[in-house]
DNA sequence: TGTCCAGATGACAGCGCTGTCAACGATGCC
DNA sequence: GGCATCGTTGACAGCGCTGTCATCTGGACA
């Protein structure tokens, strides 16, 4: 005869279990958690009766009882923009071998969600936290200090990191992308630029510094909106119109430089010939466009991939954290076809 | 004077709270979830001391206390397609101002991986589940019938819904786009396909309808790779090598489409005098590609939207279905110019 | 002035599980 | 045969929060 005693949830729970097996509710969670601690009669029981009843753990009341709950936190700006991509792809294969739940929120890069997307987060107890940028708001960071987790900021470096910080600099890669088109001979150098989180604002400063540099002017057409293919058709036509002497655009990621290429097909302006453009990110597609896309390949994967090795190593040793805290893991120029001298200096022709 | 009591979890809790606003643990509690029944002094002193403790609330023992955990869950095979960005996009803009949280589980397209996803998620214990697609495992429909909650299957129709089913016949859009290609003239349509999930399986049987009405042959290249730009262009160039006088190609997916449009443009090709590429989904990236590409636009915000317009009406309702649990949205085939008359019927010569 | 009521607040008891420690019997050793 | 020891098992007490009910206060009313 069943228990008198109704379950409150109507949902199958442990003691229930424990109870068909007519063992106690602590040695069927054992069974369940660490069956070599219990003998193999009792264990063989409870067994049964976890698979009579159907029995599903509450992973609730485990994780607030064992104050463990097996996740990590990742709090991303974007979940298409395709940087996400491999970032998250990382993350899943240092984490799901490891056990560990990978939960994933979404901040859509607008002001303010962050934070409460790391409230959100801190709520569910996560064991770990990986964000994406070091821009967090002081409440934030309070809290993020007070959770007493590891804590890791990346894609971009910061001298004030929260706990630890894995990125590149963003302001160097921008340098270096609009110095390479100087180098080139590009006198009038154009940047497109949305949305304006922390890193494109980083990015800008990049290229600030290097039209500084060359006494060069800079020309800049930057906006809030998401970005995407066609945003980066439109900031390019906006740049063209208040700076028709541009013979060199660099896209502050490989969509608005896509959007871009699409444009200027689209206007009959040839790439490279008459216009060099150079994307930021390296995507998979920015490879494959016809002309190929140059741009700065970041490295998204390992950072990810390093951020998850090291909370991995500081979970499994008591929360030592390691001597080096700040990694910087640099980035690349890959030139391809889309840039190359601008119109004046070349002798062919093309 | 701090209290002498150590924290067990070293976290700041809601006593500790109460304890600095000098009020009652239940009071603090209502503060947080029903502001307007406690006093505006109380209040502001409550608020006063979340503020200074930086008190983040433990979501855990709030959901197991009133067994509400206030959580969607949702399970796609793939973040970065971009076909669910509008879909976890409308999910968003449904949930959040109803205070619900979005947990997104990808699946990857690994077939079983699903299965294991949805078991991770109800041992979550969410309040309902989106799925995409209709493709799941026995098992997995048992237990999401099991757990008794709103189960919305979504992107396919199905006539064995597990619970409720909102999408579109991918059968028929895959038919459309190929008849379409047929009714131009074309004679040797080509399909490529990747990867072989459920609906790209569905739309080869569109595509294989189409063909069989017109008398036609089926020229097919599709591969278990993830879907990508770059993997486009390759299909594309095996199915040339393979039926060199192909004269229209109808793409699995936008990404496909546009791979496929790249690698035309480094052939020399012209899209759409000697090729036409018409692809699926309607992506951002379709309509400023140049040529614009052809495509079936499929209502991917909607059905989101819609699904969680029911569910939430389901949770408001007690649980009480609505009649209609089976609801297709059609789509719409989207004439851009990559699609035109094949070479032999065309008098301008271009 | 006394009574009643409504709103505001607090005390208490769990939600389902796990950490801790005590209790128990069986074994091995002297 | 008595004692220490080990491996099993169970009782108990929370984890941090919320539902429920009791309590309290200040006014409105007679």
């Amino acid at each position: 005869m069943a228990s008198p005693r109704k379950p409150a949830s109507g949902r199958v729970t442990l003691s229930d279990v424990a109870a068909r097996a007519k063992v106690s509710s602590v040695t069927a969670s054992r069974v369940l958690r660490r069956p070599e601690m219990v003998s193999a009669d009792l264990r063989e029981r409870v067994n049964a009766a976890v698979r009579d009843l159907a029995y599903v753990p509450n992973l609730l009341a485990s994780a607030l009882a064992s104050s463990r709950t097996g996740r990590i936190g990742v709090i991303v700006p974007s979940l298409t923009n395709g940087v996400f991509n491999d970032y998250l792809r990382a993350l899943h294969d240092v984490f799901i071998p490891a056990d560990l739940q990978v939960l994933v929120i979404n901040s859509h890069y607008i002001p303010g969600r962050e934070e409460k997307a790391i409230v959100t987060m801190l709520g569910q107890f996560p064991e770990a936290i990986i964000l994406a940028g070091i821009g967090q708001t002081p409440l934030a960071r309070r809290s993020l200090k007070q959770a007493g987790i590891p804590v890791v900021q990346t894609m971009e470096m910061t001298d004030k990191p929260i706990d630890i910080n894995i990125g590149l600099s963003q302001r160097d890669a921008a340098y270096a992308a609009t110095r390479y088109l100087f180098d080139l001979g590009h006198r009038c150098v154009g940047h497109v630029a949305a949305p304006l989180d922390s890193r494109s604002l980083t990015r800008i400063e990049g290229y600030n510094q290097a039209v500084a540099e060359f006494g060069a002017t800079a020309m800049i057409v930057a906006v809030e909106d998401p970005s995407g293919v066609a945003l980066g058709g439109q900031l390019l036509t906006e740049l063209l119109e208040r700076w028709p002497q541009v013979t060199a655009v660099f896209c502050g990621n490989d969509n608005l430089a896509l959007g871009a290429l699409f444009e200027c097909q689209r206007r009959g302006i040839r790439v490279p010939q008459d216009l060099s453009i150079i994307g930021f990110n390296d995507l998979d597609v920015s490879a494959c466009a016809h002309p190929s896309l140059s741009t700065i390949a970041t490295p998204r994967y390992d950072m990810a991939r390093l951020a998850g090795e090291m909370i991995l190593g500081i979970i499994r040793g008591n929360g030592k954290r390691p001597k080096q805290r700040k990694i910087d893991l640099g980035f690349r120029l890959v030139v391809r076809q889309s840039s190359g001298k601008p119109p004046a200096l070349r002798r062919d022709g093309t």
